[in-house]
DNA sequence: GCAATATCTGCGGGTTCCCGCAAGACTTGA
DNA sequence: TCAAGTCTTGCGGGAACCCGCAGATATTGC
């Protein structure tokens, strides 16, 4: 029972490490890899079933390495351990988990208990462990914020990374009026308006507003834009 | 010889605190904050002079701590620690420097060695320590990346927060077309076209993408918007 | 002082965005 | 089956955006 530890901080991999072992005796070799794309051919080559995956990496994101490992081996269980909750990596990762596939995400600012407890839970018992702030958002619509559709969510991303209205339309099979639909339900959800205040108008671009207060919001971040990006290039640029 | 940390993550608060005692054995007490608030707080009742701080932090991010440190006390000496050398993290932290402060900039990649060192040099020698990778950024069009002017900088946040051109406009005491002006010129650094391989046209909304590539350039980040954002509150919504 | 360069400004117009209105197409449930 | 709701689509128009052109206004270097 091997165990790959994906975690670009030098000292968090330290500690991961350390982590691992105390709470997992019975296990084999630790494997360490120090951004994403070490860790996918770490995958491949140590054939581990067990990996610690941080989110936020330069060479390649937490997500984007999980996806090829599932691909490779969707049995594989991977516990993501992540400083943020943002709503966009929560979906990002919910995006990509295999049918049953089990897994955990567990935020680093947890305490070390829960995160042996989770190491044991995920890769001994094969149960998935999903932070309670994080399931919070898993489960949208909590507290004042949006809770948006995955069609608003979709539409947002594609706005996001410079889209017209035209090209959208284009893309998802809409007509141009549809899009234009999903931006206005989009805008009030996120409680844009044209005008900040009250009195004067005119104040605000709706589109690069919406991406603006999605930034703050935590709904999307740069990451999700640089994937929705390479989407993009990918099915159109052929 | 008092110092002040202020770092979210309590591995790399622990790391520092034993990087300090070890650098300045002559130090006196090794304060701890936990985010922006509580160092500005800590700073305040302290009168530490010797400040090391990260700068992606949840409650008040690194660059406004020390802006309102540097208010209070402007011969405060401070490091600062982070995980990137991102454009907007760098001006940011130029921005607010006061004139004859003696500051560093280090980042958490670099070895323990040369934090200690830069410890040293920043609240022992007064001597200001800048990261090599983040001087390449200072001293701007590095690579074949941007090296935007402080004008078509501060537009680019005017845009990424959501205005439009007269508001701009308005805000900056210019005319609508030395606006759209100054969007052109930016749109041409980024290279923003509309149209992204060849062949069809019309692909791309010019504003929003700007966003995007300035965001995935790492000129432009989350934070950066947010703080433009309170200053637009600030100035117009009294 | 005087060109050369860079910026600011107004005008005009083609395109896109934002959205109210209203008629079809689809799902849901009684 | 019919009604209520949601989603889609077209039309039309006012506003905003993007930009070429050209004159006015600094700023710079010699």
């Amino acid at each position: 029972m091997d165990v790959l530890i994906v975690e670009d901080d030098a000292l968090h991999r330290a500690f991961l490490n350390e982590a691992v072992r105390a709470a997992l005796p019975e296990c084999g070799q630790v494997i360490e890899a120090e951004n994403g794309l070490k860790g996918e051919a770490q995958a491949r080559a140590s054939r581990a079933e067990h990996v610690v995956m941080d989110l936020q990496m330069n060479e390649r994101n937490g997500i984007e390495a999980a996806r090829t490992i599932w691909r490779e081996r969707p049995d594989t269980k991977i516990l993501f351990w992540s400083n943020y909750s943002d709503e966009a990596y929560v979906r990002g990762v919910a995006r990509i988990v295999p049918e049953g596939a089990t897994y955990g995400y567990v935020l680093k600012s947890a305490s070390e208990e829960r995160l042996k407890l989770a190491l044991r839970s995920v890769f001994v018992e094969s149960q998935c462990v999903i932070d309670r702030e994080v399931r919070g958002i898993q489960q949208k619509s909590f507290g004042n914020s949006p809770g948006l559709t995955d069609a608003e969510y979709e539409i947002l991303v594609d706005v996001a990374v410079g889209l017209t209205d035209k090209a959208i339309a284009q893309r998802k099979h809409l007509s141009l009026r549809s899009v234009q639909n999903r931006l206005q339900q989009l805008y009030e959800k996120l409680d844009v308006y044209e005008t900040p205040g009250q009195g004067s108008e005119g104040w605000f671009n709706l589109r690069t507003r919406a991406v603006a207060v999605a930034l703050s919001r935590k709904v999307l971040n740069a990451s999700a834009i640089e994937r929705a990006e390479r989407d993009l290039r990918q099915s159109a640029g052929i």
